[in-house]
DNA sequence: AATAAATTTTAATGGCGATTAAAATAAAGC
DNA sequence: GCTTTATTTTAATCGCCATTAAAATTTATT
């Protein structure tokens, strides 16, 4: 059984066992959960996990770069629509929002870096120093271009991810809510930024 | 040695205790953390714990009604000042933030709720939702006045809230962090709010 | 100083969970 | 159908960690 290009099961259940290991481990944190959890979500034993993934760090090793790259994603096509700054703040927040509410991949369990073995985790914090700045660049940007009013970015940025970061917290997949957070959210965190009249 | 009301030196103990506890649950998270992990920190054997609680469970148990209990005082007194529905919700981050940054005892590990048992799991969340319900009465309140925008109550008290308990994940005791949030944090997350004119 | 109570340590137990190797089953290719 | 390769399971190992009981030490009381 080659695995050539056209050979996408492989890759499929690999995505399955990922999703299923971020689901846990946003529920109940990296040691809390058990190999044995994830296996049982996807009806495996917990030996047949080391069969997509070398040990249990390495799965929210790959978690965190899923995580880390979506969201990289996100904010590029956010920054891609050329709009003003606060626009761009603003649909940058629908679209990982979206992430959040939908079913795509492992996303946000930005909790766990501690579990991460020194190498992963030096580059996990790279990727997400990137990724703070890049959006502290965007606020700057709507200061500069008059949409958004004067502000420590730094701390505006802390406080804007860690509204979305905690997300994941009080969130268990409700559908009512999900729409209610996709159409209210956004709003509710660029409403601090708009631009005194 | 009699344990009479003069005799506080159990109880600061087993505050250290307590305190030390809280600080490891929120950087490893509760089953990252070993007691012997938090016995280190005061000087002790991961033994000696028992002599300050039943298990390790209870560890948590105790934090989390200390942080409760803290964040129950703090919007009291902010409530107590009466002033309009913005200024208080401004006043209680203020409290909030200074805890945060104090060092007045174990706050904020509310990530651990998975690992309480269902007794105490249900009595912290019923203590977490009261919070949270109070909350968003004051924004409510604020509505009433005319000192807060119309808004979705629950999410923005999720938004508000979201930011406040990330902050562990983020600061680490740092001094000059420490002064900026205090004195940015409360502007920041309350400037949503206000009454557009 | 002598005794009693409080606090901490030493030493031992037991279980759970990560990891591995070998065996078994399922799926492909021919 | 037969053979090879891919996937999963069984079974075993190993270390860590929570927990406990008994012993040792420290602190208070007189």
């Amino acid at each position: 059984m080659v695995r050539n290009p056209n050979d996408t099961r492989f890759e499929l259940q690999r995505d399955r066992v990922l999703k299923a290991a971020a689901h846990c481990f946003n529920q109940k944190g990296f040691s809390g959960t058990s190999l044995k959890d994830v296996a049982a979500m996807l009806g495996l034993t917990d030996a047949a996990l080391y069969y997509y993934v070398r040990n249990k760090e390495e799965l929210v090793y790959q978690c965190y770069l899923r995580a880390a790259d979506l969201g990289r994603e996100a904010m590029q096509e956010a920054i891609a629509e050329d709009l003003d700054g606060l626009a761009t703040v603003k649909r940058y927040l629908e679209l990982h929002i979206a992430l959040m509410v939908g079913d795509q991949g492992p996303v946000a369990i930005l909790s766990e870096i501690p579990s991460l073995k020194p190498r992963h985790r030096d580059e996990i914090l790279r990727l997400s120093r990137q990724h703070s700045l890049r959006f502290e660049e965007i606020l700057e940007r709507g200061i500069a271009d008059g949409s958004i009013h004067h502000c420590d970015v730094r701390m505006t940025g802390n406080a804007i991810m860690g509204s979305l970061n905690w997300i994941p917290k009080w969130f268990h997949g409700d559908a009512t809510t999900a729409a209610r957070m996709q159409r209210e959210f956004p709003d509710i965190l660029c409403r601090g930024l708009v631009m005194e009249r």
